[in-house]
DNA sequence: CTTAAGTTAGGCTCATGACTAAAGAAGTAA
DNA sequence: TTACTTCTTTAGTCATGAGCCTAACTTAAG
């Protein structure tokens, strides 16, 4: 039940990410590592998943580099999480014994308010914006 | 992110004894174990945590065994969360990076709504009840 | 064609989860 | 006291995954 440093790490490199989109630049892995203390060799495996997820777009050669696929307003926290920790709240559980039925359903309830709960968070809420930058893309 | 069978098994063993909670009965560790199709090894260290937490009670020797330490409606989902897994959500992000201190406040939003979801829910809720059996004590 | 990027595959180490096993301690009854 | 029953404690195994690294490969710009 603990939150792993890959979504810890994703959720940041995605924030910065969110930073410069709309302006059109690419961002490289050594700069995206830099600025969120991921480190470099890691976070290329975290980009992958999440360009798979359709959640990035990337392109190689000189010039090459990441940015969001879609406007931060339009990613929400579930699909973050999905990316690269598969199922959110994986109920797994077996309907075994006595009381595997009940004990089953109440989790899948709990697991559809997390659910909902993260769905109403997105991207934009983790940017953070320099004072001075940018403001004229807000 | 995924739920440990420890959790369930949890859950399950507890459910059980909250069947014959207010009987004066004590439940023997195989007995549990077959009811909730639990390896009861495996069990004998998830009674011992439980026992730890004060969710339960045990008596060795003769006419030894376990029972609730309280009445299941006393009892939140929360606390049994506690007492096999530790933190709930563990939030131990860093507040390193750009963005590293907005992800973790995020975060802790998330984590504080998901306790607050688990505190709503008991024990109770997990007691299958057979329709023939124990009406008395409802 | 050279160089700067991203892409992919693999391997390594460590921690943890799930489970098994067994010796030890405490209560009960003969 | 002795034996038996039941919980208690601790140790050990095995598989899996997180986190991180290395290296070879592919694409594109100039």
């Amino acid at each position: 039940m603990k939150l792993s440093h890959k979504l810890e790490y994703a959720c940041r490199v995605l924030a910065q990410l969110g930073r410069t989109h709309g302006q059109g630049k690419l961002a490289h892995i050594e700069t995206l590592a830099s600025a969120e203390a991921i480190p470099a060799n890691y976070l290329v495996q975290i980009l992958n998943e999440l360009r798979n997820a359709g959640l990035i777009v990337s392109k190689r050669g000189k010039q090459g580099g990441y940015a969001l696929a879609r406007e931060p307003k339009r990613i929400t926290l579930i699909e973050i999480v999905e990316a690269v920790d598969g199922e959110l709240l994986e109920r797994n559980f077996e309907d075994a014994g006595h009381s595997g039925q009940r004990v089953a359903e109440i989790w899948s309830e709990v697991g559809e308010c997390f659910e909902s709960k993260m769905a109403e968070y997105h991207l934009d809420d983790f940017i953070v914006r320099d004072a001075d930058a940018e403001m004229y893309y807000i």
